[in-house]
DNA sequence: TCGTCAAACTGGTCTATACCAGATGAGCGA
DNA sequence: TCGCTCATCTGGTATAGACCAGTTTGACGA
């Protein structure tokens, strides 16, 4: 029942526990994608319980060093994706750049129109037809975000027939010759709440990115606004401007 | 002893109680800054233990809807600033803009030299002299960054001497005639720890936003380059191009 | 009136334990 | 050989209680 947190010059034990982890993460002991000890096993080696040692996995993990599998244990956390949203338009091909594997799925396809919200953010009028196109995206088979993507139904017809598992940017451009030019980004950390946790498959109040990105020809006509829901640990984001 | 954590259709009970608090500060019964009664107060509330009451607690502040200051409480939050660090140089102007109170504190300034690290980033040579100026920044009152600035001493000589609890970007600019043009910026969420955290006065592992922006002037020369640590919920990151 | 100081209060850390629910894998049966 | 089942392992949720270390506040004395 005693406890002894801060004999001089000494951390809570919860830290001490994340520096050790820590320290075999860096040195390579731990490499990415391995699992650690399972928590019982980890509490018995540290001499504590589940509780504080969870404190100390919750520390790493909004370090970014690990995450969570649900039910299957901690695993070390690989290397952030460079992301430029600014530049990139295609995942696929930055994934695969950085000599990751990129998957797509498409989750639904829906016909909808722009409620107020949507309107601001865009430009259009309440009630226009949008598609919303809703997909997941994975880097080496792990989710790494869910997007909800509003496409302009309007400068776009017939989009919704086409396979949304390949870049939309190249689907845009060799079918509907459009060439995305203005953007506004807005982007802030937050935690991933239902559904879009379930989606990824993590548990609620899991840290994460949120990012909103609309688009414009060179027109400066509307052609989609994408919001992206990322996990924190997964993403790294380059600005360059002059 | 017993718990009923998935009556159907049910909730896991911190997560009511996360809905709970949720929605009082949607409606406004909970305005920003203002006191949430006490972990042992809500917990009695609620039926619950403290335990519970915290993970629900970390919930928000996850979302980034409360925040606590140390063992005075949890408040709610006030909105996040907006931030656009491809065009703001001045911290203080964009705070006030934004209807709020801007205050920063110079911590320590240094004249050091480039180390390995630094020097990649900024093109510099491992040795040459720099000037690292540390300074916090507070918005009404509340302590929302800690910054390490480093600073090109040969290009700014004498620039140790100034006042710098003003805006950087001024200075360089009537004292030096600089005009920055060239800026890259990175960032991505993790985690507060030491010796950040104490700066700002959070316990580590609070969540936070990593921005750095290397800046040169209109010849492509280094200038500064800034490292920042933001809370995760005091910001809101625009960026806009063409 | 005003400053001081101790009690009361706050979150921070920690132990010990229990049961639930999804993931996994070994072994059995077709 | 191939499924399927079930025990076992994992993290997820929850209770009950304890002591520690700053903050706040209010009573008291100068």
């Amino acid at each position: 029942m005693q406890q002894q947190a801060f004999v001089e010059g000494t951390l809570p034990l919860y830290l001490r526990v994340r520096d050790q982890l820590a320290g075999q993460i860096d040195k390579g002991v731990l490499t990415p994608n391995t699992r650690l000890p399972s928590e019982r096993i980890l509490a018995e080696e540290y001499g504590t319980t589940r509780v504080t040692t969870r404190l100390a996995l919750a520390q790493l993990e909004a370090e970014g060093k690990i995450y969570r599998s649900n039910r299957r244990g901690w695993f070390v956390s690989p290397p952030r994706l460079i992301y430029k949203p600014t530049h990139d338009y295609s995942f696929s091909d930055n994934v695969t750049a950085q000599g990751r594997v990129p998957e797509t799925e498409t989750l639904d396809v829906t016909a909808t129109e722009a409620n107020p919200w949507l309107a601001t953010k865009t430009g259009l009028a309440v009630g226009d037809p949008v598609i919303l196109l809703r997909r997941r995206r994975q880097i080496d088979g792990r989710p790494v975000l869910v997007e909800n993507i509003y496409l302009n139904a309007t400068r776009l017809p017939g989009i919704e027939t086409y396979d949304f598992n390949r870049s939309l940017w190249k689907l845009l451009r060799e079918q509907y010759g459009v060439e995305l030019k203005g953007k506004r980004i807005e982007m802030y950390p937050t935690a991933l709440v239902d559904p879009q946790a379930s989606a990824i498959g993590v548990t609620a109040g899991t840290a994460g990115l949120y990012v909103t990105r609309c688009s414009q020809d060179g027109q400066g006509g509307f052609i989609e606004f994408d919001e992206e829901f990322w996990l924190h640990d997964a993403l790294s984001i380059q600005v360059e401007v002059s």
